[in-house]
RNA sequence: GGCCCCAUGGUCUAGUGGUCAGGACACCGCUCUUUCAAGGCGGUAACGGGGGUUCGACUCCCCCUGGGGCCA
C-alpha cells in the first residue's frame, strides 16, 4: 500500500452514537494513528427528514468524550471538504451526469407502481425480483422528450450479468459475488438526491479514502460501490468489514438489550478510557492474555489483521469490571469530581457544595477506596456519612444489635471514646480491641454491632476509618441510639 | 425467498496439522481480614453435527444445522 493512509468515519446524524458506531470510529481512528494517517469525520446527512442538529452535536460530543479527534471534518476543516454530504450535492449531480453522458448510467422512468407490479410478477414466476432494465435502451429521442417534459425519473447504473465481482476484505479475505446478483441499481433518486451507495462511493473516491473500515452490515453494499468506483474510473480503496455487536440473545444490539448509545453510557458513569478499552477488545485482540490497554498502547498495538471476523456479544459485566479497574487508576480528586453529582442528586450533599463539604467528600472517597466501581456506587457505599440518622437494615440490626452484650459494651465504649485523647484510626482500633478483649469478646463480636449502629448495614468500609471520619460526637450519639432501640 | 458473512467454555477471545486447547469477565470454593470490595490461590466449563483430505485434525475441503447481514 503506497501513499498516506486516509480513513473516515461517516455517521448519519439521525440518532445517538451507537456503541457499534463508536467501535467503528475507534478502529478507524486507531488505524490512522497507528499508521500516521489521517482520520476524517464525514457527516452523512442526506436524509433531511431524519437528520438533526441535535444528533450531530451529540455524536460530535460523544466522539470527543471518547478521545477520538479528527484531522479533517466539521469544525476543523480540511482540503477535501465540505464534510457534510448535504453540502456536496453538486458533486453527486456532476458525477451522475458524467456517468450518464459516458453511457455508464441512464435515466429510468418506471414508476414505483410499475416496478412493484413487475416485481410481483417475477416473484410469482419464481424468479428473483430484479429490475428488468426496461429503460436501459430507450431511443435517445424518447429519453430527450420525456426529460424535457419533466417526467420524474431516477438514474440507474449499467451493470453486467457476466462474471463475478471479487475483492479481498482485510478481515474476511476473498469475497466473491456473482455479477448477475446485482441489477441496474439506482444511484440518484427521483428527488434528485443520491442514494447511500452512490454518495458514499463518490465521496470516498473524491476524498481519496484509502481504507474503508466499517460494520459488516455494509459488506453486501461493497460490490455495488466497487461498480461505482469502476464506472467513475477511480481506484477502489481497501475494505475491512468488522463484525457487528450483538445483544445477549445474539440479535443485533439494540435498545431493548440495555444502554446502547455512548451518551447514555457516559451518563451512567462509565469512564471514557474504560469504554475505549472495552470496545477495542470487542472484535480485536492483541495476544492471548492482555486485557488492559491505555490509549497509547492501543495506538501502538492496533492492527487490522488481528480484527476478528465473528460477531461479538456486548457484555455489560465485563465493561463494569473494566470501569472499576480504571476507577482505581483515577486520582482522588478525579473521583470526587465524578462522585459529587450523584451525592447531590441523592440529596446527600447540597448542590453547590462548599469547600468544607468538598474536603469531607474527599475523605469519604478515600475511605471508600477501591469499592467504587461506578461513580454512583458512592451513594450506597457512603450515605450514612451524610445523613443525620442512620436507617437500620432490619436483618443486620436483628442479627447484631440484639445480642445480650451489646448494651453494656456500647455503654462502656461510649464512655471511653468520650475521653479518648487520640481520636484517630489507630487510637480507636486500640481502644476497640482492648475493650473486646476485656469483655472476653472476639474483636469481630464487638465490631459488627458497632458497624450496624453506625452505618445501618452489615457491610461498610473499614470500621475504624469510618469512626474516625464520622467524628466522636456522631459515633457516640449513634451508639447510644442503637443501644436504646435494640439492646 | 435470493445472495453474502460467521460458528473454541455462559460471554470476550488465543490458537493457524501433532498443545494436558491458554487468558480475561462471570460463577463457585479457599485464603487474607472487623464485614464488603479489592488482593492471593484453586475450581467448574469449550472446539455445533456429519462426511472427507492426512500417519495425525479445533486448525484444510464439502454438506447439514444454527446465528447474523444486505436486498426484496
Amino acid at each position: 500500500m503506497s501513499g498516506k493512509v486516509r480513513v473516515r468515519f461517516a455517521p448519519s446524524p439521525t440518532g445517538h452514537l451507537h456503541v457499534g458506531g463508536a467501535r467503528t470510529a475507534l478502529f478507524n481512528w486507531l488505524f490512522a494513528r497507528n499508521k500516521g494517517g489521517t482520520f476524517i469525520l464525514r457527516i452523512e446527512d442526506t436524509d433531511r427528514e431524519r437528520s438533526t442538529e441535535e444528533s450531530y452535536r451529540g455524536i460530535v460530543d460523544a466522539l470527543r468524550w471518547l478521545g477520538l479527534d479528527w484531522d479533517e471534518g466539521p469544525e476543523v476543516g480540511g482540503a477535501w471538504g465540505p464534510y457534510f454530504q448535504s453540502e456536496r450535492r453538486d458533486g453527486y449531480r456532476e458525477r451522475a451526469e458524467m456517468l450518464t453522458a459516458g453511457g455508464k448510467a441512464y435515466p429510468c422512468f418506471c414508476t414505483a407502481e410499475e416496478l412493484a407490479e413487475r416485481r410481483q410478477a417475477m416473484k410469482s414466476l419464481g424468479a428473483d425480483p430484479r429490475y428488468d432494465r426496461r429503460c436501459r435502451d430507450l431511443e435517445p429521442g424518447i429519453v430527450e422528450e420525456l426529460l424535457s417534459r419533466g417526467k420524474p425519473h431516477v438514474i440507474r447504473l449499467k451493470t453486467s450479468d457476466e462474471g463475478v465481482i471479487e475483492f479481498t476484505d482485510i478481515v474476511h479475505g476473498k469475497i466473491a459475488v456473482p455479477a448477475e446478483q446485482i441489477d441496474d441499481f439506482i444511484i440518484v433518486k427521483s428527488d434528485g438526491f443520491p442514494t447511500y451507495n452512490f454518495a458514499a462511493a463518490v465521496d470516498d473516491s473524491r476524498m481519496e479514502i484509502t481504507h474503508i473500515i466499517r460494520g459488516d452490515d455494509h459488506l453486501s453494499n461493497t460490490p455495488r460501490q466497487l461498480l461505482i468506483y469502476e464506472a467513475l474510473g477511480a481506484r477502489p480503496p481497501a475494505f475491512a468489514h468488522v463484525p457487528l455487536i450483538m445483544g445477549p440473545d445474539k440479535a443485533r444490539l439494540s435498545k431493548r438489550h440495555g444502554s446502547t448509545s455512548i451518551q447514555q453510557m457516559r451518563d451512567e458513569g462509565y469512564l471514557p478510557e474504560a469504554m475505549v478499552n472495552y470496545l477495542a477488545l470487542l472484535g480485536w485482540s492483541y495476544d492471548d492474555s492482555a486485557q488492559l490497554f491505555s490509549m497509547e498502547e492501543l495506538i501502538e498495538k492496533f492492527s487490522l489483521d488481528r480484527v476478528s471476523d465473528k460477531p461479538a456479544v456486548f457484555d455489560y459485566k465485563k465493561l463494569r469490571w473494566m470501569n472499576g479497574e480504571y476507577m482505581k487508576k483515577r486520582s482522588v480528586e478525579d473521583r470526587v469530581r465524578l462522585v459529587m453529582p450523584h451525592l447531590e442528586a441523592a440529596g446527600l450533599v447540597k448542590d453547590p457544595a462548599d469547600g468544607r463539604m468538598r474536603d469531607f467528600v474527599k475523605r469519604v472517597v478515600e475511605v471508600v477506596g477501591e469499592r467504587l466501581k461506578m461513580p454512583q456506587d458512592i451513594v450506597e457505599l457512603s450515605d450514612f456519612f451524610f445523613r443525620d440518622e442512620v436507617e437500620y437494615d432490619e436483618k443486620a440490626a436483628g442479627k447484631f444489635l440484639k445480642r445480650h452484650y451489646v448494651g453494656p459494651a456500647f455503654r462502656v465504649l461510649e464512655d471511653r471514646l468520650q475521653t479518648l485523647h487520640a481520636y484517630n484510626e489507630i487510637g480507636i482500633e486500640e481502644l476497640m480491641r482492648g475493650l473486646a478483649a476485656e469483655m472476653g469478646l472476639k474483636a469481630g463480636e464487638l465490631i459488627h454491632p458497632v458497624r450496624v449502629a453506625l452505618t445501618g448495614r452489615a457491610q461498610s468500609p473499614g470500621i475504624f476509618e469510618v469512626m474516625a471520619l464520622l467524628g466522636k460526637e456522631k459515633v457516640i450519639e449513634r451508639l447510644a441510639r442503637a443501644r436504646r432501640a435494640y439492646a
